[in-house]
DNA sequence: ATATTATATAATAATAAAACTATATATGAG
DNA sequence: CTCATATATAGTTTTATTATTATATAATAT
């Protein structure tokens, strides 16, 4: 069908975890012991995420001795993720707008 | 939890017809009855994935007369989409480089 | 070889999303 | 008022995600 890749990207980015993996992988790559204390999630957890943001092809990953580096594959994921946070900032200036319009007609 | 809304707004999106839906309205707004015969689906499906972009502030809908019109609520929707279009080139490309340059080494 | 640490995977149970079908509502026409 | 049309919603079944727990693998150190 049409659009199925771009889906099944899409439903990779949509968990709030998974959301916060490519928010720190957007600094620089980082093991998943590095990422662990930083969400304070179960181990198993969190490798299942980053597992998820692997096969839809969000990242990269790279074992280095004991550890497993994860890296962002393409720029275009952190676009995404900034431009989700500004629609968010959009919504609450727009509510924000009517408030001060709903005050002003009293 | 920290990024539950820009989860919930990224799992609004990320469905193949709802994809199409944001992509028919990047161009304009549009009635139920206008795009219901570009997806060729029935009409309570496309009416709940609407209701979907709704509840997730995607998109607002008007009605005038019999008619239901609908228009993103944030040009970024449309960004996004694109985004995602380009990583699939992005990729694309990447793999055709990788058989290039495999074929070169032989 | 054994133990330790980092990470991945498997099995299960709980929860959520999807499609499908039937039905409801609302507007305008006759 | 009755009918036709556009759209929305409810109920149900199927399917997909998620968290949880337990266990497996793989690299290194002793």
């Amino acid at each position: 069908m049409l659009n199925n890749k771009q889906a099944e990207i899409l439903k990779a980015l949509a968990h709030p975890t998974r959301i916060e993996l490519v928010k720190l992988l957007s600094a620089g790559e980082k093991c998943l012991c590095q990422v662990l204390p930083l969400l304070k999630l179960e181990q198993p957890i969190v490798s299942q995420h980053l597992a998820v943001l692997r096969h839809a092809g969000v990242v990269e990953a790279e074992k280095r001795g004991l550890y497993v580096f994860y890296r962002l594959k393409n720029k275009k994921f952190t676009k995404i993720i900034g431009l989700i946070d500004e629609i968010l900032v959009d919504e609450l200036k727009e509510s924000q707008k009517e408030l001060r319009e709903a005050v002003k007609a009293r």
